[in-house]
DNA sequence: ATGGCTCTCGCGGAGAGA
């Protein structure tokens, strides 16, 4: 089975570039984040003709995300309970009775000073006690983090630690949803590797190699023991057929399952 | 030095992203 990852930003923007992406990684799950595109204009009918079926919890202009599979599937969670203020972020769904698989899109926070930042903080506990009310050997929650986990993970390393998305106490927040039994799946797969999964639009950063690992599949146990790659597909971060690509790279699993 | 791109909303330019 092979699972992905990817902030899209702006799914009816990105649409050609996605279908692209789709035919030459076939992928079976994808957790979509940043569709900016409410639920009733969706384009279902676009990836049904691609052979995926879409579970959708949208909202309009911001945030929404999706999972696309070509399995059988059941929607099982729409939203972070006690979270709907701060938009469409989570969406979970049981793969062919195989996965449980959760997308997110955690809130940026901005800076350490704005008023988004604590409510960060507030919303990463949240999805810590949700994901605590689980029971499954088998479930992934993938998607947009926004927090570099270590120096190793930003172009800027150690220079960066205290800077939003680098702070302590983000770190924290996703090292505690960590230890509810989940790995990284890259990072297992890879101890040492410097790779990126998001390059700022702005001032050539891509080519500079300005980046930072922000894009996460994280697994439990069993999901972890039966990783046989994860790709962090930067070569979709490039134009394509002169269509623009997101700000975000896609991150894909292949897994024994 | 200046938020230096790209998206959405909606028709001008502002807000958000990270």
């Amino acid at each position: 089975m092979r699972i992905a990852t990817w902030n899209v930003n702006g799914l009816r923007a990105r649409l050609d570039f996605i279908k692209l992406w789709l035919q030459a990684r076939q992928p079976n799950v994808v957790g979509m984040q940043e569709l900016k595109t409410p639920e009733d204009e969706f384009p279902y009918d676009f990836f049904a003709d691609l052979g995926y079926r879409a579970l959708v919890h949208g909202q309009k202009s911001w945030n929404g995300v999706a999972v696309l599979t070509n399995l059988d599937s059941e929607l099982r969670q729409s939203g972070l309970p006690g979270e709907a203020d701060w938009g469409a972020r989570l969406i979970t769904a049981d793969i062919d009775s195989r996965l449980e698989f959760t997308t997110v899109y955690c809130p940026n926070g901005k800076s350490t000073e704005h008023e988004d930042y604590p409510n960060k903080l507030t919303w990463y506990d949240s999805l810590h006690s949700h994901w605590q009310t689980g029971d499954h050997s088998h479930r992934v929650i993938c998607g947009d983090f926004n927090v570099v986990p270590a120096p190793l993970d930003s172009w800027r390393g150690e220079q960066a630690d205290g800077d939003v998305f680098h702070t302590e106490a983000e770190r924290a927040r996703l090292q505690q949803l960590l230890s509810t039994g989940l790995t990284d799946l890259y990072r297992q797969q890879y101890p040492d590797a410097q790779t990126f999964s998001w390059w700022d639009y702005r001032g050539g950063a891509f080519h500079r190699k300005q980046g930072l690992r922000i894009d996460f599949i994280l697994g439990s146990e069993a999901v972890a023991g039966a990783v046989e790659d994860v790709v962090i597909d930067r070569d979709f971060r490039k134009k394509q057929e002169g269509l623009t690509a997101s700000d975000h790279a896609p991150v894909y699993a292949d897994l024994r399952l």
